[in-house]
DNA sequence: CACTTAAATTACTATATGGTTATATAGTTG
DNA sequence: CAACTATATAACCATATAGTAATTTAAGTG
């Protein structure tokens, strides 16, 4: 059995990890870089976002463990370093399930 | 094999339930309700948040379907509503724990 | 080295949200 | 129903951050 976390900066530093994932067009840049790794370019094409933005969310990907990155010329190529991710995803793709039923109400 | 999600309004929605647990008091209101259901004010007592603060995130929190709440008397009881919560936080531990060596660097 | 392309960074704005104080509501007890 | 206690809500401020436009840096090519 696993202790519970407790002490503030555990508590802070589990927040921030679910933070970075707490924003759609991450979450979509991960699930594109699930399909393959790709370049900067090559995702501004899949995600739509615009260059600035999309680095930005890429240094914070980066900056937490959640992407590697390796310079080929002119390009910098991304990929996932944490696959981990989508079992998180996955959990909570599997309350979204459970959730359509009864939270309705609560929401509005 | 899953589809993984890609609409809009799943990545919104999974986003959303991130950011539920983006936040050290409402992981810390969770971890509380581990040990046992709880009414506001020994959530109050146990977490060091006041009043009005810990019931927005109690709000937060039940209407995204991470509680349950049962008045008793004066007094309205939280308790867990998905336990899933503890998977997500155990994956973002183990995360924690590989990343201390590697990623030092990249956070400064 | 001038020129071009890719990516990162800077500066800025707008919005969302956590914390707080004050107030309102719900339920209990006399 | 008046007084009291527990919880929820409203209003406000301060901070963080997503998005954008403009600029800078890095690498490649003539």
């Amino acid at each position: 059995m696993r202790r519970t976390p407790l002490d503030p900066d555990t508590l802070e530093a589990v927040a921030n990890r679910f933070k970075v994932l707490a924003e759609p067009a991450r979450l979509q840049i991960l699930n594109e870089l699930r399909a393959k790794p790709s370049n900067v370019t090559e995702l501004i094409a899949a995600t739509g976002l615009n260059q600035a933005n999309l680095s930005k969310h890429l240094q914070l990907l980066y900056t937490h463990g959640f992407v590697m990155r390796k310079r080929d010329g002119l390009f910098v190529v991304y990929a996932l370093a944490d696959p981990s991710v989508f079992a998180l995803c996955d959990i909570m793709c599997a309350q979204l399930g459970r959730r359509g039923t009864e939270l309705r109400k609560r929401a509005r």
